[in-house]
DNA sequence: CGAAAATTTGACATGACTCAACTGGAGTGG
DNA sequence: CCACTCCAGTTGAGTCATGTCAAATTTTCG
């Protein structure tokens, strides 16, 4: 069950067989049903979330009392609120299942246990928090310097999959504009 | 000279006497001059640059020709392109010094062996990273959820005495709007 | 089947942009 | 050290991309 965290893993460090029964030993599932939270406003943010099979996502509820979502993560992925958890401060961050989610949620002392054990796993975190860092540059990026218009094509384009796994309103909101104008782009009257 | 480093490494993790002999000899500090870039749209980005003093960013130019900040780095951070980096693949922005900026650069193999040699230094980066991206994150949502006038009172609050060191019209595209727009701000025009 | 949630549509409002002109300093070279 | 240029910043007028609100329609799901 572990396995796609195991995989993800040795893309980037390796685990001997040992590691592999004393990781098999620490981890555990858990299923998230959809629209559950793992994860709310106010709260210190003590677990990281890796995605085995499902979607989540990372939300705020702004001023006018809207949601606005941040970020997604679907398999493969981890999801947390890194300020939170290595701060120990309230998250200022929603974390909920857009879909049934099967997660594997790892608690920040286990974690810091793992790691001493096996100090090639702070490789693996370290790459995947480099890359995950420049995707959130990317997206700055993009946020920038298109268009509404031409950031849903842009992700349209990119990941045309994923946005039939989730309502308009959220990926509106993902893309920052709202669901209004999002309606208007895909029936071309913008 | 490289002891501001040290210092920052040795808030995550711990460096024997004899890990800072090798640092010493791996590293080297370079000197660069106001406006100078260290990367540029296009190459591959190969280094990550640690600051010592002054102060960098990171931008794109956009469609119509404009400059747009990504990023400012002043004293203790990296700043580099970790997807050109990881995925050797050419950069989408420019790093340039704001201001003469001092830096330890470090070249990507070089890194590699000294990673390899100090498997703890993995748990610095690791952390250093994930801070960052939990940053980058808190940047998302003040983007999303302030007007330009939030932006630049929250901004100017929390860092009053950075405000002074950069340019206006860098500052106003990094919080994301137009030099004017900033003018006006600043006079209560608006 | 019915209620609630999501999406669509149109009318109207507005925050922020663009453009162009003007002002004021900061360097630079003769 | 003056004159000139150049770059940063300011101001105002006009415009537009996108938002808000409200109502109608469609879809989802208990």
């Amino acid at each position: 069950m572990y396995d796609s965290l195991f995989q993800h893993i040795q893309k980037f460090t390796t685990l001997e067989p040992s590691d592999i029964d004393i990781l098999e030993s620490c981890l555990n599932l858990s299923q998230i049903k959809k629209k559950e939270h793992v994860l709310k406003e106010g709260q210190v943010c003590n677990t990281m979330y890796f995605i085995v099979k499902g979607c989540m996502r990372q939300y705020i509820i702004n001023l006018r009392g809207a949601e606005q979502t941040l970020q997604f993560g679907i398999e493969n992925w981890w999801i947390t609120d890194y300020l939170s958890y290595h701060n120990h401060v309230p998250s200022h961050f929603y974390i909920q299942a857009v879909e049934n989610t099967d997660v594997i949620a790892i608690e920040k002392p286990v974690l810091e246990s793992i790691l001493i054990q096996m100090p090639q796993l702070e490789r693996y975190f370290r790459i995947v928090s480099q890359k995950s860092f420049g995707a959130a540059q990317m997206r700055i990026k993009f946020l920038f310097t298109m268009s509404a218009e031409e950031r849903y094509h842009h992700f349209n384009n990119l990941n045309p999959e994923f946005v039939q796994r989730v309502p308009q309103y959220m990926l509106a909101s993902y893309l920052d504009f709202s669901a209004e104008f999002m309606s208007k782009i895909r029936a071309g009257k913008v």
